[in-house]
This record gives C-alpha cells, structure tokens and sequence, in this order.
DNA sequence: TCATTTACGATAGTAATACTATTATTTTTG
DNA sequence: CAAAAATAATAGTATTACTATCGTAAATGA
C-alpha cells in the first residue's frame, strides 16, 4: 500500500519492497523495533519472528543501523507526501504554511485520505529512535550519501514558504527544523518527563504550540 | 576546582569526586567519551588510558550507561549553577529571563567568573550523546530515581519566570524545554546538516533566535 | 605501630551481540 | 525443464559488557 514513498537505495544491499519476505522484514521490522527498541532489537529475533533466518535479513539490509535509517527516510519520505497534499490547491501562502505545520508536528488523521497505516508506527520509532540514528560518528559519511535529502528537502520546501511570507526573519531553517525535531521531542516528554512540557495526549498542544510560534514570529 | 556540582548519588556506585583514581575516571573518561562517542566508548580503553583496569572502574561505575547519565547530569548542574550566578542581584525579571535564556543557549564565555574547565567538553557530550542516554527502555525508573532533577529544575526555574513575566502564556514548560533543546540541536546540525539551520560558528544565531522568540511570544 | 579493613591490579571467564561463511535446498525464471 | 537466484540451516568469529576470584598495596583506627 505504499505510495510509493522513495527511500534512498543506498540503505539497502536488496529492495526490501521487492519480495514477499522483504515486505515482511518490514512490516514486522517496525512492529519489532518499536516494541524492543534499537538496542534491544536484533536482526536474530526478527528472523525467528517472520520464520527466515539472519542470513536472510543481512542479504537485504547491511546492519541494523541501516535498517533504522531506511524506516526513519521512509517516515520523512510519508509526511513529505502528506506535505504535497496539504498544500496542493491552497492559493494563499499563509494557509500553506499553516497545513504544513499541521503536517509536520500535529497527529495523522486516521480518517483522512491518504493516510498510510504504517505512518503512526514509524512516528512511534522515529520519536523514540532517530535521535540514534543520527548522533553517530558515520553521520557526515551518510549525509554524503543523501540519507538526509527527504529530511532536508521538507525543512528547505517549508522554509521557502517561510522566506516568502517574511522575508525579513533571519532564520527560516532553523526556525522549520526546530519546530520539526521539537514535536517529537514534546512527545516523548509528554509521555516520559510530562514536567518538562505542557502537552498531554488529550489536547495537541504541541500543534497548536507551533502554531502560536509562527505566528508571532512572522510578520506579513 | 568543582564548585561542589550535585550529581544524583543513585548514578555512582562510590562516588568518583571521593579518590585519585576516581578523579581520572571523571578526566579521561570526558575525554574519551566525545573523542570516540558513546558506541566507541568502552570501559577496557578508558582503563587503559589512565593505566588502570575495567575492574576498578566497575568498582565506580555500574555501567556505561550511567557513566554518561553521570556526565550529564554533572553538566545540568554547572549549567544550574551559572543560572544562579546570572540570575542573583538582578532587580528586573525580564532581565533575569534574559540573561537565563543566554546561559541555556548560548555559548559559556571562558573570562567569565566562575567558568568550569570541564563545560566545553561536557556540552559536547551533551549534543551528541544525551538523546541516546535519554531514549532508552529506562528512562521512567531513572526519572524515578531523580536523575533529571537538575534538568526539571532549571525547565521549571525559567518556566516560572515566564509565568511571572506573562501569566497568560500557556506553554511555559513546553517554551523552555525547546529552546534548551534545540540550542542543542542546532549546533549539532551546524556542524553536521547545515542545511537545516541558520546557525553558523561565526554568529551566535541560535542564541539570537532564542531571545527572538522569547521576545515576539511574550507579552509584557 | 600494627592489625584490619578497604581499594586496587591482574587475570580469567561468560553470555550476548553483530556479524561472516558455507553448503544444501527451494523457488524463480528464461 | 535446466540454470540461476534466493533462502534455510548451521556453524563460527571477534567484540562487548560485564562478573568473579585472588593477591597485594594503601589507608585507617585503636
């Protein structure tokens, strides 16, 4: 049921999304890694799960770093395209903007059109994983590789509309990937550390946060 | 020259401050950790730098884990300490939230009374490592276990100061976590995915964004 | 000062992990 | 239906994150 979502083909030695057991090193992938966690997850104990072995696993992906860094891209490359959606057809940029930040720090709509099942799973991982997968020494080697360009683009596309609305904010980048990585962080405060943040899981105070930022921030 | 920083006494097994030996722990073992980041980091290569041996640490130190929960914490403290100091005798509280606001996020000034030798390498330690230290499966005993009362503190110290400054602001909490956080983050990615910030080493742009936001959210 | 505790060094050992390698068997495909 | 490719089964290796034991050195205290 993907959309056909791109994720860079460097993070895998076969195309998971080829074959029937690369699907299910997939789906059952993220339903293990976010039930174990990075550290506890191992490429032995999905195998025994979808009833294939190591070997199998390590003819598809290097390590399980990568594996991490694919479901992390193909997360990004998702809401890259629930971003296309929510600003398809919108003339004013202002609106743009605001669908976008809906997008990037509010929660899915499960009714919504589009909608992806694996979507909410990933978000799950990426919140409690990515920092991981980033805070590494390979990070520069993986950047050179274009790890990053589905990240990077959503932070550039959304920071364009920044810069157009206000073009006298200095800094549009940061001001786009702060609110990005701080929904997330948010999250998991809310859950972990609640007197860290004001963001239960009754209301999406995170969203609406965001929201308040960009508005007081940007001047049109 | 520690100023006596509080670190949680559940993080050690004797206190390494106590010793010699322990002392070189703390030294080297700063060192090796942002030289070869927490993955690298062992106990074996630290006790063989300061001619020592994994035994003797282990006599310290239950795990790696803590080891680094250690160093963190110990940096929430310096920073909780140079909050006191840059915050102490100052009549005003928007000004007090100011100069707050520069210690959380800006770069330590090394002619400053009362600078830790140790900051600088602590505070890159904490860019790189601290999400791996927070992300795992036991973040909820930890918290438990009061190892992030210094970082609650400080959110909670500032936040009430921008209760104080303006009572109709929902998100306090939720305003200083961020910007603590992503002063982090953004340095990381200065150096690392630049393109996904406005910040360079030359200007101090996270710390200029810092109190651009808190200057366009707060009413006063 | 001398006995006793305490800390440390040296060494060995263990279970788990993150892979690699080999070979047999099954599945796919031209 | 033959050849190629993918997978299963199994074994093996280096490293890691510890734990255990024991002899010696240093600190402590009566």
């Amino acid at each position: 049921m993907n959309i056909s979502i791109q994720v860079s083909s460097t993070l895998y030695l076969k195309d998971p999304t080829s074959s029937e057991i690369g699907l299910k090193i997939l789906s059952e992938g993220i339903h293990l890694m976010q039930e174990l966690g990075f550290e506890s997850f191992t490429f032995k104990k999905l195998a025994q799960n979808i009833h294939s072995t190591e070997a199998t696993i390590y003819r598809y992906f290097e390590n399980k770093h990568n594996f991490l860094l694919y479901l992390i891209n193909w997360y990004w490359g998702i809401l890259s395209y629930r971003l296309m959606l929510a600003t398809a057809n919108v003339a004013d940029q202002r609106q743009q903007l605001t669908n976008s930040i809906s997008v990037l720090t509010g929660l899915p709509d499960p009714s919504q059109l589009g909608y992806i099942a694996e979507e909410m799973q990933l978000k799950r991982i990426v919140i409690q994983e990515s920092g991981k997968a980033l805070h590494t020494k390979m990070v520069d080697d993986e950047n050179q590789n274009g790890i990053y360009l589905n990240y990077k683009l959503i932070v550039s596309t959304v920071s364009e509309l920044v810069k157009k609305i206000d073009p006298t904010f200095p800094y549009p980048e940061m001001l786009i990937s702060n609110l990005i990585e701080n929904a997330n962080q948010q999250r998991f405060f809310s859950v972990h550390l609640p007197r860290l943040t004001n963001s239960s899981s009754a209301d999406d105070a995170v969203e609406s946060f965001s929201h308040l930022i960009i508005q007081k921030v940007l001047q049109s």
